[in-house]
DNA sequence: CATAGGATCGCCT
DNA sequence: GGCGATCCTATGT
C-alpha cells in the first residue's frame, strides 16, 4: 500500500537494504495493468571495490552512470542478450550501490505474467530468477533503465509483510566466478523455505 | 536427476 | 572480438 520513501533507498549499507527488501513488493504498472511479487530473494553489488559490481574500480560508461547518481532509482541491464535484470540503485550520489533482485512470488496480475512468460500455468518459473521476473514484470533495458522508483511505472511498497533475521539465509552471490575472491562473499540474500526463490545454487 | 549446449547482443578493450 | 549478475531444451542415466 504504502511506496517506500526515497530515504530507504539512501541507507549507505547496501547489505542492510538488501535484507530488508526482502518481503517487500516489486510492482510494475505497464500499459495500465499492475502486476506485482514480493520479494523473495536479492543481491547487493557493493560499488567500486566490489570486483563482481560492473562499477568496479570505479568504472563508469554510458551503462553504469545511473549506479553513480542518487539511490531508489533502477538499472536495468542485458545479460548475454537475453534477458534484462532488475537491480536498485542505493546510497548517496556518486557512490554506485545496487542491490539485484533475484526473485519474487507472484501476487497482482498473474493472467499478464503467465501472458508474458509464455505459460499457462502458476508454476515457480514464472518468477524464480532475475532474467524472467523481469519478463513477468514487462521490464526491460530499453525502456526501463533509470527510472525513479518514486513514480508509477516501477516502484516498491510494504504491506506490511516483516522479515526477521533468522528466516534470512545468507550465502554466496551466483554466475559471479570471475570476481575472484570477491565471489565468495555472502551477499545473496533469501526468505528461508520460500519455495519462490531461484534454483540457481 | 544431471549435465551440456544454444540463444543472442550490447558493452568494453 | 570476446564475453556475460541467465534460462531453456535435449539427451543420458
Amino acid at each position: 500500500m504504502s511506496k517506500l520513501p526515497k530515504s530507504f533507498f539512501l541507507n549507505e549499507n547496501v547489505l542492510e537494504v538488501s535484507e530488508q527488501l526482502l518481503g517487500k513488493v516489486l510492482c510494475t504498472k505497464i500499459d495500465g495493468i499492475l502486476t506485482s511479487g514480493m520479494i523473495v530473494e536479492t543481491e547487493a553489488y557493493n560499488g567500486i571495490s566490489d570486483k563482481a559490481s560492473h562499477a568496479f574500480g570505479n568504472r563508469r560508461t554510458k551503462r553504469t552512470e545511473i549506479m553513480f547518481g542518487e539511490g531508489g532509482f533502477s538499472y536495468v541491464y542485458l545479460c548475454y542478450g537475453i534477458y534484462s535484470l532488475f537491480n536498485v540503485v542505493t546510497n548517496l550520489k556518486e557512490i554506485p550501490h545496487a542491490v539485484l533482485i533475484r526473485a519474487i512470488e507472484p501476487i497482482d496480475g498473474i493472467e499478464k505474467m503467465l501472458e508474458r512468460r509464455g505459460k499457462s500455468k502458476l508454476e515457480t518459473n514464472l518468477t524464480s530468477g532475475p532474467g524472467i521476473l523481469s519478463q513477468a514484470l514487462g521490464i526491460n533495458f530499453r525502456e526501463h533503465n533509470g527510472l525513479d522508483l518514486q513514480k508509477d511505472e516501477i516502484w516498491i511498497e510494504s504491506r506490511g509483510v516483516e522479515i526477521s533475521k533468522n528466516e534470512i539465509l545468507r550465502s554466496s552471490r551466483v554466475g559471479v566466478d570471475y570476481a575472484e575472491e570477491d565471489a565468495k562473499l555472502p551477499w545473496r540474500f533469501r526468505i528461508q523455505n520460500n519455495k519462490w526463490t531461484s534454483k540457481a545454487k
